[in-house]
RNA sequence: GCCGGGGUGGCGGAACAGGUAGACGCGGCGGACUCAAAAUCCGCUGGGCAUUGCGCCCGUGGGGGUUCGAAUCCCCCCCUCGGUACCA
């Protein structure tokens, strides 16, 4: 056979060169289809240049399945575009010295480059770039539609500000007190910021996260971030102010006869209301150093507690008790009520803060089977159990206990049942030039004012000198810029100077894409309504608790106010697992970050991609080997070789001829498609490039390295246009030059996937697995439709079964059909 | 701590619903081709014992269990990766 090396740098450069010349991805979003398939991953941030290895098994693998989907005969919508707002681009920017727009517009362009490389089926008529105006021109609609409807609001309030950033984040960017993307500590502060109100949407998002086939950790993952919990409220009355409670939140109603002391957080205004003279200095002493202290250096000191009395008393509603009221730090003031009932007995977290203090420990509940002691307590005991020294509830049980409590509260105007959620509302004020300004005005006269919807967008100005961070928006710098006149009165007034979280952007960019071609409506009703909800969504499980949250809310919102036929996003969700190097994940200080351009050099781009796709489930992530790569490269190789021995001039046949092939390659071959088919389905690449791998060794052992004379070319052509076609979703490239070469018409995606025969796959004699008691022991051939008396006989017939059941009585067999029969001896 | 994923040859990884563990590939060994090498093709390749025959024993992180039969189901434990963490 020739030996001719498959020349991938021509071929792979040719074809490209053809599918933009015909237009060959080009998707009609209008067109009448009864099979619409909509297939997003989610778009790249072009904070670097290039495409690294993760974009590559982010996108390739997931073209592999939409190319698949459209040879079964869907039209498929593969969009692709820009989330390009954000820090990244500023702070790239800064580091060469020139404008955050000019260097993300030429990343873009380069990327756009690289992903054609990749091979996919994007129409980049639908392209969609985040930080352009005709883009972000939408994004501020949406804040006007969020406003209007009560759900964008200003507050004042704690947030999280990143001093290294200089500017403030998300809960969802903030993990362990630092900032999740850049490892920065961050510190609480008291600001006014635009918040929209997702918690007005908790039940919502919850409930319906019980309807989507989404993988099930992210499902909990949201659950556990929207943090729904029940408990009772209750209200504590203030010794000396008549009309001020402290409320607390509690999941154990069952434990207030134990409650010893009440705690608010630094954060809660009553500090400062409820504090007695004698004591203001320490307390205001302490919250300051409480809040200006970051969250690592909270937690860093042993998780030891901390906390002033504030001299004032509280009341337990329940016993009359005096309570002293204390703050500390260890209770949060953005959960529940920004205060709690102290209960030391039965929380952790109280008993060690009462130890440190002295404060008394109040045994409320016991367990069943034996007695605690105040005494020897080493540690909270925060079961259930029976309720002691609680008045008239004693000897209830905890379950019981606890809803009698909460019963009796409201008839005190004491509190009742409550719910209280995790998940805060989501801060989207930015203190940074490079996002989508906030389409608001603030007049002296008229207060804050939103931009009209006509005037749209605020643009975002080019000419900033320093859009460098210094706390304040650099945008609030520029006097013509900032300074306007009021739409409402025509008074002076100022532009919002800050600029919007970018998970703003990707907040519709699925509902957006589907328009690009408008700059008249933000979306297209129409359009929607055919392609929604997404059929296949892919991307990272690091967006479980902030993109996917976000994506969610606003997608439903949009639904809500009439604009979107759909109130969830994505039917079906998967995540790409990580690709790692010797079993670790890459990263630039490791040094073992793989640079695609080196193997798509030298293997091309069809190699890279399928090679990536080889290495392990998609879902769990693969290992990638420098020497791995090889196989597939020797694989693409072999059927070149092929290709090029039974070269072709007329077009291949659709049915192919049992008779001119040997059995075993004939049902391989139907095997193959198949199987490939039924994995590509849902996504298992890599086992579906072994079956195609499996159908090459036979071809190989049939037609020998020089190829067989006795095999028909004809046929054998015919056969390699099934395994072409059954190839093409994974080496898109390759087959299209293969395709040609075997006689058939560009382009080969625009064939039907094959159809097999599933007679074909029937086999009249059947390798049969013969154990004795449950060991392997022989095989037998017999007729695949053997009766279970037959087999048996079979069986007992066999001399090496003779040896292992002589002598034994045999209890019982056990016929597996098509595949085993097990002999039962004692 | 809690939630989720994962632990299978020298390596990456297969195994549908409990039914032949290790498909496919890398690497290794042997052979063919070659003056030679590369490339290519073919064969072998979990461990141990036996290799005078076929064969026999062990083996899917560890320990128990259910079953005729367990990588797969149940219980306990270990390791690892990811998420989250004073949430009252």
């Amino acid at each position: 056979m020739s030996e001719e090396r498959y020349p991938f740098a021509e071929v792979e450069a040719r074809w490209r060169t053809r599918w933009d010349e015909d237009d060959a991805y080009h998707v009609d979003l209008d067109a009448e289809h009864d099979d619409r398939r909509y297939v997003l991953v989610m778009f790249s941030y072009p904070s670097s240049s290039r495409l690294h290895i993760g974009h590559w098994w982010n996108y390739g693998p997931t073209d592999t399945h939409a190319r698949y989907l459209r040879m079964n005969g869907a039209l498929v919508f593969e969009p692709m575009g820009f989330d390009s707002f954000g820090l990244p681009a500023e702070n790239y920017a800064i580091k060469v010295d020139s404008h955050p727009k000019q260097v993300t517009e030429q990343s873009i362009e380069f990327i756009r480059g690289q992903l054609k490389q990749i091979g996919a089926m994007y129409d980049w008529r639908w392209e969609v770039v985040t930080s352009r105006p005709n883009y972000y021109k939408w994004t501020q609609w949406l804040f006007l539609k969020l406003y209007e409807h009560g759900l964008a609001v200003q507050k004042e309030g704690l947030v999280n500000w990143s001093p290294t950033l200089q500017t403030v984040l998300a809960n969802e960017q903030v993990v362990n007190g630092v900032d999740e993307r850049t490892g920065n500590p961050v510190v609480q502060r008291k600001m006014t910021q635009w918040y929209f109100r997702i918690t007005e949407y908790t039940e919502q998002l919850l409930a319906e996260l019980k309807q989507i086939d989404w993988p099930e950790g992210t499902i909990k993952r949201q659950e556990n971030w929207i943090g729904r919990s029940e408990g009772t409220s209750i209200r504590f009355p203030v010794e000396g102010h008549e009309h001020v409670s402290i409320e607390v939140f509690t999941t154990r109603p069952d434990t207030l006869f134990g409650v010893t002391y009440l705690v608010l957080a630094p954060e809660n205004d009553l500090v400062e209301r409820l504090t007695v003279r004698a004591r203001t200095r320490e307390v205001e002493e302490y919250v300051q150093q409480a809040l200006s202290a970051t969250e690592m250096e909270r937690t860093a000191a042993e998780r030891k507690k901390t906390g002033v009395f504030t001299g004032a008393y509280a009341t337990n509603p329940l016993n009359g008790e005096r309570l002293p009221i204390w703050v500390a730090d260890y209770v949060l003031g953005s959960y529940g009520t920004g205060s709690v009932m102290a209960v030391p007995a039965h929380d952790q977290r109280d008993f060690e803060f009462a130890r440190r203090f002295e404060l008394p420990i109040k045994i409320v509940i016991q367990p069943v089977g034996y007695v605690n002691d105040v005494e020897d307590l080493t540690e909270a005991y925060v079961e259930p159990g029976i309720m002691v020294d609680s008045g008239d509830f004693s000897g209830l049980r905890s379950e019981v206990g606890a809803k009698a409590v909460t019963d009796r509260l409201p008839g005190m105007d004491a509190g009742g049942p409550a719910v209280t959620y995790r998940l805060r509302d989501w801060s989207v004020s930015r203190q940074r030039y490079w996002g989508c300004p906030i389409p608001m005005i603030h007049c002296e006269k008229c207060g804050v004012v939103p931009v009209p919807e006509e005037d749209l967008p605020v643009l975002l100005p080019d000419e900033i000198r320093d859009f460098r961070p210094k706390g304040t928006s650099p945008l609030g710098a520029m006097e013509n810029w900032i300074n306007t006149t009021c739409p409402n009165c025509g008074g002076p007034a100022k532009r919002d100077a800050d600029t919007m979280d970018t998970f703003v952007d990707s907040s519709f960019y699925h509902l957006r894409y589907l328009a690009a071609d408008r700059d008249d409506v933000p979306f297209d009703r129409r359009r929607m309504k055919k392609w929604l909800p997404i059929h296949l969504y892919v991307g990272g499980p690091e967006h479980s608790t902030g993109h996917l949250i976000y994506i969610r809310f606003i997608t439903r919102f949009l639904h809500d106010i009439g604009w979107c036929p759909v109130a969830e996003p994505a039917k079906k969700m998967i995540h790409q697992g990580i690709i790692t190097k010797d079993g670790m994940r890459m990263s630039k200080s490791k040094g073992n970050v793989v640079n695609p351009d080196k193997f798509i050099d030298r293997y091309g781009s069809d190699v890279f991609r399928m090679y990536l796709m080889f290495t392990g489930d998609y879902r769990l992530g693969g290992d990638w080997s420098d020497e791995g790569i090889t196989g597939i490269d020797r694989f693409i190789n072999r059927v070149w070789r092929l290709i090029v021995h039974f070269p072709g001039d007329t077009r291949p046949a659709g049915k192919l001829d049992a008779r001119n092939y040997p059995e075993v390659v004939y049902r391989t071959l139907h095997n193959t498609v198949k199987e490939v088919g039924d994995d590509l389905a849902e996504l298992s690449f890599n086992t579906a490039i072994s079956r195609m791998m499996e159908l090459v060794n036979e071809l190989y052992k049939w037609l020998g390295e020089d190829g067989d004379s006795d095999a028909d070319a004809g046929a054998v052509r015919e056969l390699l246009a099934v395994l072409v076609r059954v190839m093409a979703p994974f080496a898109p490239h390759f087959c299209e030059e293969a395709w040609a070469r075997l006689g058939g018409e560009p382009f080969v995606f625009q064939q039907p996937w094959p159809d097999y025969d599933p007679a074909a796959l029937v086999r009249e004699t059947i390798t049969f697995v013969i154990q004795v008691n449950g060991k392997l022991r022989d095989r037998i051939e017999a007729p695949a439709d053997a009766s279970d008396e037959q087999l048996e006989a079979l069986a007992l017939d066999s001399e090496r079964i003779a040896g292992h059941i002589v002598g034994k009585k045999r209890v019982k067999t056990i016929v597996v059909p098509g595949k085993l029969v097990n002999l039962v001896v004692k």
